[in-house]
DNA sequence: GGGGCTGTTGTACGT
DNA sequence: CACGTACAACAGCCC
């Protein structure tokens, strides 16, 4: 008789999850485990949003487990330290579970893998949580360097092949009935009140689990239309609505396997001629996320700046009321501010949202480091996906993937484009809701008058904007200058033995500036 | 091996 | 107002 742990960490499905597939059709005992970290479990690490969606996203599976005859068993602690008791208890010959390529996984994988093997517990890892197995983009290359940009990424992509098409389903003829001493009131599916989190305020605008997961994407591949034209930079970020399919914390967790929405994108695509392509398509969404993915399992120190070889070094300033100003919607800026009250409230902001709050605390405004700015939507973000996020982050502050610093995202003019009334603005901020649509981006041009007629007096109810976006937008890109030639001397110096072609001389003199001193989606739009 | 070309998820400002 | 253009860069590819 065999019995087996599959260990849920990512992966928080029964759809095309080969690790639970390979543990029901092996073992005649099965113990879906999920455990809960204390090292997650941290309210200045993981939101609150988020922490609910994981807990949501448990329950789904537990229901669902219970559905084939089986159920979830939620072990409190450190995997190295529960394992080898669990092991024991439980008679484990086999362990499974979904191959993690972040860094804080890796560690604890292998770490287990250890104690496993110390136990006599086989080990069983599958690749699912991406297109492709991570590795495969590595052995594909070979000698030659992993691409540091899009285009070539999708040639890499391109040449390895199909994407795998998703394993069966784990149903009630695969998965054995649990047979099990466990009491049903053990290891169960904590709620909220029970953690170190207050209760919700409200319901999750998006809900956890595999089963909203799946409900989210039919509804939305039914508008067929729209999937085959969908285009990322034609959405808006400051709709009231989201504009896309918000389906990203679900792919964050693994209740919806990229690979399903990948297969079901294609078949739409194969039936609309002229359907929109990489990188802007959908299809292309899912490669952006592979693309960082690959990225973040291969390059070291991905989430910092210093010892990150593909991380421009930039002389970021660190103040902590300006990073709180920012977080906490007190800039001044209303575009900006309603962004950031979206993304503490639900959890979710649209990718353009993300680019112009990142680029005003970065490079365009406020000077502060992106590592700072990444904590900061790791922590609110429902979706919050570590190499998707350190690579968006690095991007929108032209420390990697993107460079030109000089196309800077205006805080007012910015918004505009999409909701030129403010309707977004007087959403998230209702102390300005009576602002006329002439002043919404910049209440602090309203005369006294109408600020006061408004009810909203700048200075008083609303901060005065805490930098001059003007000035300061052109003095940063002065400092951005100033760090790319500082880093090209220096790596010239490095290579001081190959000879190196000459930096061109700049067309205006560097300025040497003070130095290094950063539910809802039912209905498409008529 | 270097020089040149292209593409790249923007904005402000001119006509 | 729509459109064209310049603006402080880079990776990757071609020759």
């Amino acid at each position: 008789m065999t019995t087996a742990i599959h260990w849920f960490r990512k992966g928080l499905r029964l759809h095309d999850n080969p690790a639970l597939l390979q543990a029901a059709k092996e073992a005649q005992q099965v113990y879906p485990v999920f455990m809960l970290d204390p090292h997650f479990a941290n309210p200045a690490k993981v939101g609150q949003l988020r922490y609910a969606f994981l807990l949501e996203t448990l329950s789904d599976l537990d229901t669902q487990l219970k559905g084939i005859g089986s159920r979830l068993y939620v072990v409190q602690g450190n995997p190295a330290e529960r394992f080898p008791e669990l092991f024991r208890e439980w008679s484990v010959s086999l362990l499974t579970f979904e191959t993690d390529t972040e860094p804080y996984a890796k560690k604890r994988d292998q770490e287990v893998c250890k104690i496993a093997e110390t136990c006599g517990v086989t080990v069983a890892q599958h690749a699912s949580h991406t297109l492709h197995n991570l590795d495969r983009y590595e052995a594909k290359a070979g000698a030659s360097p992993l691409p540091k940009s899009y285009g070539p990424f999708l040639k890499l992509f391109d040449s390895l092949g199909a994407v795998p098409q998703c394993v069966e389903t784990v149903t009630v003829d695969i998965m054995p009935q649990d047979g099990s001493a466990v009491p049903a009131g053990e290891h169960t599916v904590p709620s909220l009140d029970t953690t170190p989190y207050p209760p919700l305020a409200n319901p999750l605008l998006y809900p956890g689990g595999e089963t909203a997961a799946l409900a989210r994407m039919q509804l939305h591949l039914a508008r067929k239309q729209w999937i085959a034209k969908f285009e990322k930079p034609k959405t808006s970020p400051n709709s009231l609505e989201p504009s896309t399919t918000v389906l990203s914390p679900y792919l964050k967790f693994g209740c919806l396997s990229s690979r399903l929405f990948y297969h079901k994108l294609a078949e739409i695509y194969k039936a609309s001629p002229g359907h929109a392509k990489p990188p802007v398509s959908l299809h292309g969404q899912l490669l952006w996320r592979e693309f960082f993915y690959m990225c973040g399992h291969t390059v070291p120190h991905f989430d910092r700046m210093e010892g990150n070889p593909i991380c421009r070094q930039v002389p970021w300033d660190s103040n902590a009321q300006l990073l709180a100003a920012w977080e906490e919607s007190r800039t001044g800026y209303p575009f900006i501010d309603a962004i950031m009250t979206q993304l503490r409230t639900e959890g979710w902001i649209h990718h353009l949202a993300r680019h112009a709050v990142a680029c005003f605390l970065t490079r365009g405004d406020l000077w502060q480091s992106w590592e700072a700015g990444a904590v900061v939507f790791d922590k609110y973000l429902l979706d919050a996906d570590w190499s998707v996020n350190t690579a968006n982050w690095m991007w929108l502050s032209c420390s990697s993937f993107f460079y030109q610093y000089f196309r800077c995202y205006s805080p007012v003019a910015f918004g505009k484009k999409t909701d030129p009334t403010g309707a977004y603005i007087r959403k998230y901020l209702p102390q300005l809701k009576n602002y006329p649509d002439k002043y919404i981006y910049e209440p602090w041009l309203a005369p006294k008058a109408v600020q006061e007629k408004a009810g909203c007096v700048v200075g008083c109810d609303y901060p005065k904007p805490i930098v001059d976006h003007k000035q300061v937008s052109k003095d940063n890109m002065d400092r951005m200058k100033a760090a790319y030639a500082a880093q090209a001397a220096g790596s010239d110096d490095d290579a001081a033995d190959t000879p190196k072609k000459k930096k061109p001389a700049p067309k205006r003199k560097p300025a040497v500036k003070t130095q290094g001193i950063e539910a809802a989606f039912k209905r498409a739009k008529k």
